[in-house]
DNA sequence: ATTGTGGCCTGCCCGC
DNA sequence: TGCGGGCAGGCCACAA
């Protein structure tokens, strides 16, 4: 298999942030929306533009996978990636291939611009278009970030719940940034099923829970993208685990196909 | 309220 | 060689 990137999830919109911020105090010039799909939140590009152009963005936050661009007095501008978004500015990409996404880049991807007044740009390129933009994104509707969440905001997400625990953890509004791919590589390294109750794990399996979120998160920042864990080689068919050699176990889990394995994640 | 399911989107990959 | 059906998963609407 070839070594691709993988879906946007935390470690990826992070750096998304990181070139976003080449982006900061320019002057925007226009907006281009050549996709009335990926605008979200009933905005169209009228508003948009009204809301943007002459203005400047000021900061690039991330929160989980939402990357919110601040502007010099107009609302914030919210991006998602969906599963095969990417950000350029300037003609640049921040990262490498995703994995699930075309290793090319074709301008007819590109659902959203903006240029601005010393003639660069910034574009969101998504082939599936299952990202989207919009203004003034309601944070309240996501739980902590899972790079800084303390011990008693992954206990509070979790407790009292009886849904798989991945299908927990990848619930953005209890938990945010978590995806797919991350959720594997974490449950993983902790030594848990992604089938457990969340709300059933001791003290002891919470603190190591935790640990193994936010260290992992910080973990596949440092290396570059979620799909760079010691889980990833092996999730696919005849995977084995890198820890104790037993075969891994395929399975749908809160929707989502997981990997796991089966003899030291209990 | 919580939890689960299906659909959206479309390029790519596999088998015929 | 072309074709068609699955597949991938973030997010949302909807059902029970």
């Amino acid at each position: 298999m070839a070594t691709l990137g993988s879906v946007p999830e935390l470690p990826e919109v992070e750096s998304y942030r990181r070139l976003a911020e080449s982006a900061l105090f320019r002057t925007v010039r226009s907006i281009v929306t050549p996709d009335a799909w990926f605008l979200k939140g009933g905005v169209d590009g009228k508003v948009l533009r009204r809301a943007l152009i002459g203005h400047r963005f000021v900061s690039a936050r991330r929160i989980g996978k939402l990357l919110v661009l601040e502007t010099d007095g107009g609302p914030p501008l919210g991006i998602r990636f969906g599963m095969t978004g990417t950000l350029m500015v300037d003609g640049a990409a921040a990262v490498g291939e995703l994995r699930y996404a075309p290793r090319r880049h074709d301008p007819k991807w590109d659902r959203w611009s903006a240029r601005f007044d010393d003639g660069g740009t910034l574009v969101v390129s998504d082939p599936r278009r299952l990202g989207g933009v919009l203004l003034d994104p309601d944070l309240s509707l996501l739980g902590p970030d899972s790079a800084t969440i303390t011990g008693s905001q992954l206990a509070a997400a979790l407790r009292g719940s009886r849904a798989p625990l991945k299908a927990r953890l990848l619930d953005q509004a209890r938990v945010a940034g978590v995806g797919n791919l991350m959720a594997d590589e974490v449950l993983w390294r902790a030594g848990l099923s992604p089938l457990r109750p969340a709300g059933s794990l001791s003290a002891n399996e919470l603190r190591r829970l935790h640990r193994n979120l936010v260290r992992t998160v910080e973990d596949l920042i440092d290396r570059g993208g979620s799909h760079l864990g010691d889980l990833m080689v092996e999730r696919q068919p005849g995977g084995r685990c890198p820890r104790d050699g037993a075969p891994l176990t395929r399975s749908t889990v809160g929707g989502r196909t997981s990997w796991w394995c089966p003899r030291h994640q209990v």
